[in-house]
DNA sequence: AGGAATACCTGACTATAGTCAGTCATCATG
DNA sequence: CATGATGACTGACTATAGTCAGGTATTCCT
């Protein structure tokens, strides 16, 4: 633990949460309690599902409920029957909830516009900059990882994402049906399936087979584009690495794409060589492999 | 108003304000409720003024005296006289007062900690430096620049600070009392006196005299060690500029000593030229003069 | 088809935050 | 040494946030 270090994400907590964040909350709340702004706005010109709602702001259900009760009285939101699932219902602005939000929204514009006014061209930039690679970092720093059964929601969430970004990649497209793993094949002792995920949504994955007969195997490693370029792809496969040689696996091996560049960088960068071809995957076209210690 | 940049500014109160703040406020209180982990929190250590409390934390008074009795209550905080003014007492924490302090300045080091535990050496320190520079710039923009009394309390306030530094940098010390402006040639329509303050706190100072029968004056151009290199002179300097032009003078100037070597950077660059001596200021190295438009 | 789970709702609460008017001691000022 | 201002305190409130135990309609699972 770096004091240095810590003290700057001290202060920093400390000066702009309360500073900004106050500020924030008090132009959003107009004569409306905040819940109720904050809960407005979340809704949104779009609409949203009251579950949605529910997580997000994470909410009491009753509590939602008559927050939304409130917003239907004074004729800014109307709830109604959703599109599928007949439980869910959809909170939608009215024509007036419509114009109130907007007001917020140029509110929060003029809030943000009241940050950058006083400051130098060349300071704006450095200040935007510098606010967007905070955000980016501390993005990074929420990513969790752990294990999760591959029939998990989040676990089906990021392997569709990853089989509709391999068929927009890959040359020859690509069909998810002949992956020819087994989800069984990833549950312990057998495998382990990993996700990463940004509070409650997950945004990377990655699995790891065990054969009792063969090497140790990375498959289905991926990492959504939001926060690509953060280190996940090295945590989600060092994770890996590391419970396969607690399983006792003396080296693990790996199929890719001649597409995925960025994967094939993060492999070599972690000592992967690569090897001859050792499967019949049609859409790999490098193998490579790594000694585990 | 830059769309681009109002966009990040948006995106970066809403996550990392509601992520971070509501991280620190969970961490901070434990059991207790909120309001008062804070004032525990506030009071620290040294102990604090009841008066100092109020504003720091913008609470109403009778507010405030009921969360102190409520602390007294659980022995973790003594409110006694203070050292001068018979009304103003000040909070002081008990030793277990301490102890929970001790507590809770672990838990922010904690929260802080887990912040950059996740991340790599070098995103640790490309965090850390940007969380500074977003406080540094956002202080800048934080700070207001406007008219005062020079007798009023801020203005004193400069002036002491601005006297003690000159004291500090001058070859042959700094004697206030020979300064030869009085504080009724910085009232309008003699003069203007302004200070710089960022909430309450004053961190810079500026004046301008106003003579009949001679060009503006620039007098007492001081900004804190807290926000220099923000550009709070050179807005300062503008600001009092743009007075003397609309008060009808035609040019301005100001002495300087050889050691204030940021100051004549900042004349240089805001137009000044060096002139001949013009006045007999035994600390003056240096005469610059602007005309105006 | 029948039972378990889910999404939302209502009623009845409690806890926390915050406000306001009025009181009392102390201090600054003429 | 009266007068007004200031700092802290108390009592009596209100508003906001949040919790919890049912209850109903719908859907999922087998």
């Amino acid at each position: 633990m770096d004091r240095g270090l810590v003290d700057v994400v001290r202060r920093f907590n400390r000066t702009v949460t309360q500073r900004v964040g106050a500020l924030d909350d008090s132009y959003l709340a107009r004569d409306r309690p905040l819940a109720q702004s904050r809960l407005l706005w979340e809704i949104g010109p779009a609409g949203a599902e009251v579950a949605a709602l529910r997580t997000r702001l994470d909410l009491d259900a009753g509590y939602l409920s008559r927050l939304l009760r409130t917003l239907e009285g004074e004729g800014l939101v109307a709830v109604g029957p959703g599109e599928g699932d007949g439980r869910v219902r959809t909170a939608r602005l009215t024509d007036a909830g419509r114009a109130e939000w907007g007001l917020l929204d140029g509110r929060s514009d003029d809030l943000a516009w009241s940050v950058l006014e006083p400051l130098s061209a060349g300071q704006r930039a450095r200040l935007t900059s510098a606010m967007a690679e905070v955000e980016r970092l501390l993005m990074a720093s929420l990513v969790t990882i752990g294990p999760c059964h591959p029939g998990d929601p989040r676990a089906r969430a990021c392997l569709r994402a990853y089989a509709r970004e391999l068929a927009g990649r890959f040359d020859a497209g690509f069909d998810p049906a002949g992956s020819g793993v087994e989800d069984n094949e990833l549950i312990p002792p057998a495998g382990l399936f990993l996700v990463a995920t940004v509070s409650t949504e997950a945004v990377g994955c990655g699995a790891v087979r065990l054969p009792a007969d063969e090497p140790a195997e990375i498959k289905r490693l991926w990492v959504s584009g939001t926060v690509r370029g953060l280190g996940v792809g090295r945590r989600l496969l060092d994770e890996l690495e590391r419970h396969a040689a607690a399983a006792g696996a003396g080296s693990v091996r790996l199929d890719t794409n001649r597409s995925l560049t960025e994967a094939m960088r993060l492999y070599r960068s972690a000592g992967y060589q690569e090897v001859p071809r050792y499967n019949t995957n049609p859409y790999a076209h490098h193998w490579f492999a790594k000694p585990l210690t």
